[in-house]
DNA sequence: AAGTGGTCTAGACCACTCT
DNA sequence: GAGTGGTCTAGACCACTTG
């Protein structure tokens, strides 16, 4: 498949995140197939959140995700688009556990970068967020002051580290509070919360991080579509 | 667009549901279009889940869904594919609250058929649904013994009441059981459980069926996936 | 004005399904 | 073998963006 051929191309990195592919005319010469073919190959890509195209502009490679989504399912009083501030709990490296070393495929017991984080919304905390990623592709991150960080993460992680987030798969359960997570959240112990269990993957399809986000059950809402 | 003058055609059922649409070749003559460009009109029906296309074989209404879907949102240990079965716990018509007249957009207090029902897997509760339907659409379904009832609702509307189910849309939240579902779902009273409200829609987009199922939270699992 | 993607044409050939 | 959708070609013209 011609489309196969290009995220081949597209994947190894022959044009970087966020610049503009050659046009279609070109890219038809290359591969030596018809102007058609390629425009349906293109549009493929596109279906697969791989590039953006815009009429006139050009085809872009996509630079990934902003990363607001995890307030998608809560509702806590936020205005849409606004971005809930975050405090860094404590942020150190550690041997992986076997559940953050399967989530990340890893090797039991390697090296992984453990964050704890706090996201407060009119002063309030409102989620807990234990992060952990592979620290050999992250450690530009321990450079950084923690006042320096982002309150979102995905593109301060493409900006210090280069690694760019493409695709998030959430696995949502539901679970009592221990008495530590109840208290950064102000609940009492044993609280009903909703878990968000996210594994972030890079444009190789390569997981880059392993998220756990709780919050109040009750705060919880979301919607889905079946068709 | 073209798409959507097809859409119009299919949406006035001028072809049933399951049945062929004409090929091709002939939707492009009675347009006047090239073959090409009613192949991309169908495909667009394609993505918008109005039609099956079968290679070799043609392009299908689709028939509506299959109902089955409300346990991808709990893992209760049926295997997959597996149906629970249902048990009506009550069936009577009733004039529609403002929430329930709302979701299927009827006048206040318009007549609407009322259903309670749960679903038991290994003979033990682990859903409770209570169902509103339009009256005026499912007369026949009181003219049916409950007996006779099939434990999958959708396909069974469309065979009684020629009501086909084409789209849901679920909200979930949490909230705890009152006396009434708790005793239902034999767990305590104020035990946590996840709330799917759903409106399902028929091929035109008008709202057919409203339901709200409660479950077990910590039975609650659903994945979703962001690009 | 030049370059981009979006739509459309009028064919050709292939792969699949059914009788 | 007849009929279907799937892929591809080699153009044409339009709409949008930028210099």
């Amino acid at each position: 498949m011609l489309a196969q051929a290009l995220q081949t191309r597209l994947v190894a990195g022959e044009w970087p995140c966020g610049s503009a592919m050659p046009s279609e005319q070109t890219l038809a010469d290359e591969h030596q197939v018809a102007l058609g073919t390629m425009r349906r190959a293109l549009q493929l890509l596109e279906e697969r959140g791989l590039v953006d195209r815009v009429h006139g502009k050009g085809t872009f490679v996509r630079q990934g995700l902003a990363g607001a989504t995890m307030l998608r399912f809560f509702r806590f009083g936020q205005t849409a688009g606004e971005v809930p501030l975050s405090s860094i709990v404590s942020c150190k490296t550690t041997a992986a556990s076997a559940e953050v070393a399967t989530s990340l495929q890893l090797p039991p017991r390697a090296d992984v970068i453990r964050l704890q984080r706090l996201r407060l919304f009119d002063g309030e905390p409102c989620l807990f967020e234990e992060i952990w990623l592979p620290a050999h592709r992250f450690s530009q991150l321990l450079k950084r002051e923690i006042g320096e960080w982002h309150n979102l993460l995905y593109p301060f992680y493409a900006e210090v580290c280069g690694v760019h987030v493409m695709r998030a798969v959430d696995q949502i359960s539901f679970a009592a509070l221990t008495a530590q997570q109840a208290r950064q959240l102000k609940l009492p112990a044993g609280h009903p919360c909703a878990v968000v269990r996210r594994v972030a993957s890079d444009l190789q399809g390569n997981p880059v991080e392993y998220r756990v986000s709780r919050g109040d059950a009750y705060a919880f809402t979301y919607s889905a579509t079946i068709t």
